[in-house]
Order: C-alpha cells, then sequence, then structure tokens
DNA sequence: TCATTAAGTGAACGGTCGTGCACTTTTTCG
DNA sequence: CGAAAAAGTGCACGACCGTTCACTTAATGA
C-alpha cells in the first residue's frame, strides 16, 4: 500500500486517468503546432511514459489525433459556448460568446493558439478521417454563429433584413483575423481591433 | 548536338531553368500543403530529377523554402499588387485589389490555397529565418493595405476619421475567412460573402 | 492477501527524411 | 572539336517516425 488512488480520483482507473493526462498534452501541443506535430515520442516525454506505453492506450496514431480534437470540442464546448448559452440570447449572448472566444487559447506562454485554426490550415487539403472530423466540427460551429445571429434577429436587436450566414462568416472573419495578427505578427492590438469591427458589425446589423 | 536550347531561354543557363522549375514546383507544393510539406525527393519527382540533384542547387532545405517563399513574394507582387498600382487610386485600386487577391491561387484543382495564409499556421509558433521571412512579408502585406486604405481617405473617398489600419485588419480578415471557407468547408457561397463584406466595409466607410 | 488483469517497458522492424560524397553525364565556350 | 566547368546520379549515413511484440511491473478486487 503506498501509492493508493487519491479519492478526487474515484471512479477513474490508472488508465483512464493516464489517457486524459495525454489527451490535454496532445490539445497543448495541437494548439500550438498542430495535429500533425503530435508525435508519440514527444508526447510520451511530456507525460514521462514510454513510446509503446502511450502508444498502448490508442490503436494508431490517427485514432490518437482524432481523440485529441474531440477532446478539443468538448473543451471549447465548456469554455465557450457553455456560458455562452447561459446568457440572455441575442445581443448578449453573442457579446460573451466572442469574450470567451478570444479567451480561448491554451499554450503556457501568452500567445495560445487554436486547435481548429492549427488543423484547418493542416487538413484544408486532405482526404480521411481527421479532415472528416474537423469539416464537422467547423460546420458546427458556424451553424452555431448562424442561430446565435438568427436569435439577434427573432429578438428585434438586428433589423429584420439581416443575413444570419452573413453575419457569421464576417464574425469568424474577424476571429481569425485575430489570431492571425496575435500569433504571427505579435500585434498587441489586436483584442482591440477586433472588438472594433465586432461593434461596427453589430451596428450595421441593428 | 542534339539538344540545343531553345532561343525563348536565352540568356538562362541550364542551372537557371532548373532551378526556376524547382522553385515554380515548390510554391504550388507550398501553396496547397505548406512549406513544411516540401520534401527534397518529392519535388525531385516532381520536376525529373533525383534528390541530389535537386539539392546541389540549394544549400540546404531551409535555403530552398527561403527561395520558395520569396518567389511565392515576387509572383503575389506581379499577380496581384501589380495590377492594383495600375489602377487610379483610393476605392478602384481597393477594388482591382480584392478582384486580384481573390483569385490567387496555384493549385491545378479549383481550390487553389495561398502560401501565405499556409505558411502563417505552420511557423506562428516557431523561430527561425522561416518565420522571420514570412513575418517580413506578412508585414509589408498589411502596411501596403494600410497606404492602400489611407489613400482612400487622401482622395475623400473614405470619411476623414476612418483610421487605415482598422480598415487593413478588417479587409485582411475578410480575405482569411474566403480562404477558409473556400478551401476547409468547400462554400461555394464565400466570394459572394467576401464581396459582400468587402462593400458593407466600404460602405461604413464613406 | 494473492491471483488476475491492467499498465507500462525496451528493443527492434521498415520507412522516410536531409545531407554528404565520389562519380558520370551534359552543357558551355575558346 | 575538345577541354574545362556545370549539372545530375547513386549510394550510403544517421536520425526520427509509427508500429509490433515479448516481457516486466503495478494496480485491482474477491
Amino acid at each position: 500500500m503506498m501509492y493508493p488512488p487519491k479519492a478526487s480520483m474515484e471512479g477513474q482507473s490508472k488508465g483512464d486517468r493516464t489517457r486524459a493526462a495525454i489527451l490535454q498534452a496532445g490539445l497543448e501541443v495541437a494548439s500550438t503546432e498542430g495535429l500533425e506535430a503530435i508525435t508519440i515520442g514527444r508526447l510520451a516525454d511530456r507525460v514521462n511514459l514510454s513510446k509503446s506505453g502511450l502508444f498502448a492506450h490508442f490503436s494508431s496514431k490517427e485514432q490518437l489525433q482524432l481523440e485529441v480534437l474531440q477532446h478539443g470540442r468538448n473543451e471549447f464546448v465548456t469554455r465557450v459556448i457553455g456560458p455562452a448559452l447561459a446568457e440572455t440570447r441575442g445581443e448578449p449572448r453573442l457579446r460573451t460568446l466572442l469574450k470567451n472566444w478570444l479567451g480561448w487559447n491554451w499554450s503556457n506562454d501568452s500567445r495560445g493558439g487554436c486547435i481548429f485554426l492549427q488543423a484547418a490550415a493542416e487538413y484544408d487539403d486532405r482526404e480521411g478521417p481527421l479532415r472528416d472530423a474537423l469539416v464537422e466540427s467547423q460546420h458546427d460551429m458556424v451553424e452555431f454563429l448562424v442561430g446565435a445571429a438568427a436569435l439577434c434577429v427573432e429578438e428585434k436587436h438586428f433589423r429584420s433584413d439581416i443575413d444570419p450566414r452573413q453575419f457569421a462568416f464576417e464574425l469568424y472573419a474577424l476571429v481569425m483575423a485575430h489570431h492571425f495578427h496575435i500569433r504571427l505578427l505579435d500585434d498587441p492590438t489586436a483584442p482591440k481591433r477586433t472588438r472594433k469591427g465586432f461593434e461596427r458589425l453589430l451596428e450595421s446589423a441593428k
């Protein structure tokens, strides 16, 4: 009796805990460097496992990547979508969404990346299950934005002739530009510009 | 005397022609799959050379990538920036710029990619000469946009209180969203939405 | 507690990568 | 034409990759 599982880990076997640690480490790597940058050896070092020890948790590297992506979706729902849904429909929800979305990052340093935007560049030209899963997640994301914009129309926060899909397109555009300016150009004014663009977008929809 | 150089290639040695073919092939690969997807062997096959034969033209793979990126910059200037500069300053120049920008692609199929946006995702977290070169090119790009917007103010096409840098941010945002929707989501309405966003952007600046 | 099962290890495989080198072939030019 | 220089080849190397497998170690539950 040396290292009994802590009470806080109740109901989780050792394997489950290790698996969770792997997926979390994978998400961190994928968010900054991409899903293709995930390497069994590198990830094994990060969680203090041997290559084969880590590999044994998954049937293939692709399966590992798929589960990392799914973990990213879960975390995004928890940290961004959920808080927005808890807000009043219409404009307030949209504002909460953007706030949490811009704070959605994973790395330890101050320039965290987005696993979805990284993966989008990696799989926009490649076929296979990973691309399919990514496309599905981004389709869902767009549809959520469209729905959120449609609610603004419904709640009379927007004019009735506003096209929710066009609104969603332009909102996502701003978030992408934010990511680009922060991460590549290291531009500290990016959040301010993103919010300003957002305000203009809202204003022209009213 | 079997295969004399054609007259059209006058002034170019065989080595120069091979080099140009390599850079062009490299640009095609980099535009769709990224600069990191460039592999000596793959590129050698594409231009019918042996690995070492191709390698002999460059001092390292990194140097090859740098030259491919530079080739991309040159092509972008020729095909996008140039035609815009030939147009009247202000709004007409901006419209020409966007038109050619959206047509800026390199692949054979209908979903050509942009070497800069691909590379942005690849190097936004990595240090080194490649990132430096990319950042410089994108900095220049942004400054060109800022200048083009500033000319709109100067020509009284825009209100005098319009911030050119904010305008540039939002314009680039639309182009990024275009790329994303075309390539990942395979959305044929992307050009229409991009132009609609552009019109709204212009309208709110007048 | 102790046998059963789960979790993790280490070495090895075939494959691809960038790079170096000795060599052959082709181009170039006096 | 023929020699010098340029261009291209073939092979090998060390490093890292994903994956397999026989094995050891640790966790689990009756």
